[in-house]
DNA sequence: CGTCTATTTGAATGTACTCAAAAGCGGTGG
DNA sequence: CCACCGCTTTTGAGTACATTCAAATAGACG
């Protein structure tokens, strides 16, 4: 089940045949963390690509007062790491952290360089997941400089649509840049209007 | 001159031979581009990567209020390209302009490609500018965040030091993330501390 | 049940924006 | 060479969006 799900994800972009399914899922590593398990800290270098099959992770950076700034998070069927410390193999500014109890599916650097020379597909697999991660955070700039936090929050929403419910106000709050003490007020205007 | 400075900024990544030099040289275009000049529009197709020889770009994006917020500014020995669009050969975001009369070494998309065939050490050099973009964007996503405008003119100030006396305050400000007349205030109150 | 954390609410404050208008500056044509 | 035009920059006044700090309330978990 773990790997039918990381199946399908990589099925959306590239066609395996069921040699290539065995040799891939053959490097993968099934990895359980327990919620509030720090994966990978700041200063660390990133050796795993992280597919998340329960559960949820975040990624965070802290700033100079301490705060906490969510960069992305990963539900089920997503893909996480520091892409700058995975790619370049220096040491990274982001904190990953479990958020629930969380299933992973981890395919190491040195498995990753493995896949591209068996089955060089996977550079393309890959290379599209650097470019969307390039994509959304271009965008998010973007949307930092030119939107309110009503208009953030939106766009959260549609992002990660299942986790509107089950996430912690806080979490959400520091995604979208606003502290939790306004994005407080601004959920209840919200309810007023609809 | 404008090929010694190109090769010199290459040669900081990767060492090349008299012959792969002459290879690579071979495939650059000499473009020349008045003030004002739009290279790149929003919706287009990045087929190059543009390597700034004298003078200045800027790449920006416009809202849905039309203002414009730039996203990465470009003198004289630094690359620039709509990084998304240049990858995935899809359309872009990015606005890119020339803000001074401006001299330009071009590299096609197609002529980057034979470049990894015939020279695979210019895989590397490419790896570490997009790098090198995904992390200046991670980057910014948290300072954005987490800093006020007048820490980010500061950042501004270290990575752009030859623009600081010779940009439009305007443009500065808008990198930055603030409004021209903010940017002003700003400005002034700084003169009056030191 | 008690403790710890998350969420809400209130009041005061700060940072940055809008709109309007004046002043400065650079290029262009007469 | 100067006058004018257009664009940038500054200044002022009022406002909006979001923060801070403090305290009360509500939930979650052992």
């Amino acid at each position: 089940m773990p790997l039918e799900l990381i199946l399908d994800n990589i099925s959306k972009y590239i066609h395996l045949t069921d040699e290539e399914e065995s040799t891939f899922t053959g490097l993968l590593q099934l990895k359980q963390l327990k919620r509030k398990t720090i994966w990978l800290s700041e200063g660390e270098i990133c050796k795993y690509s992280v597919f998340v099959v329960s559960g949820c992770l975040r990624s965070y950076t802290v700033d100079k007062n301490g705060i906490e700034h969510v960069l992305d998070f990963a539900p089920p069927d997503w893909w996480i790491a520091d892409m700058y410390s995975l790619i370049t193999q220096k040491p990274g500014i982001a904190n990953i952290e479990a958020i629930e109890d969380s299933e992973l599916l981890l395919l190491s650097k040195n498995s990753q360089e493995k896949l591209y020379m068996t089955i060089p597909k996977f550079e393309r697999f890959f290379r599209i997941l650097t470019e969307k991660a390039l994509a959304a955070n271009q965008q998010r700039i973007v949307d930092n400089m030119s939107l309110t936090a009503e208009e953030r929050y939106n766009i959260f929403c549609k992002r990660y649509p299942t986790l509107i419910d089950t996430l912690p106000h806080k979490q959400i709050a520091s995604y979208i840049g606003v502290t939790p003490e306004f994005f407080s007020r601004m959920r209840s205007a919200l309810l007023r209007k609809g």
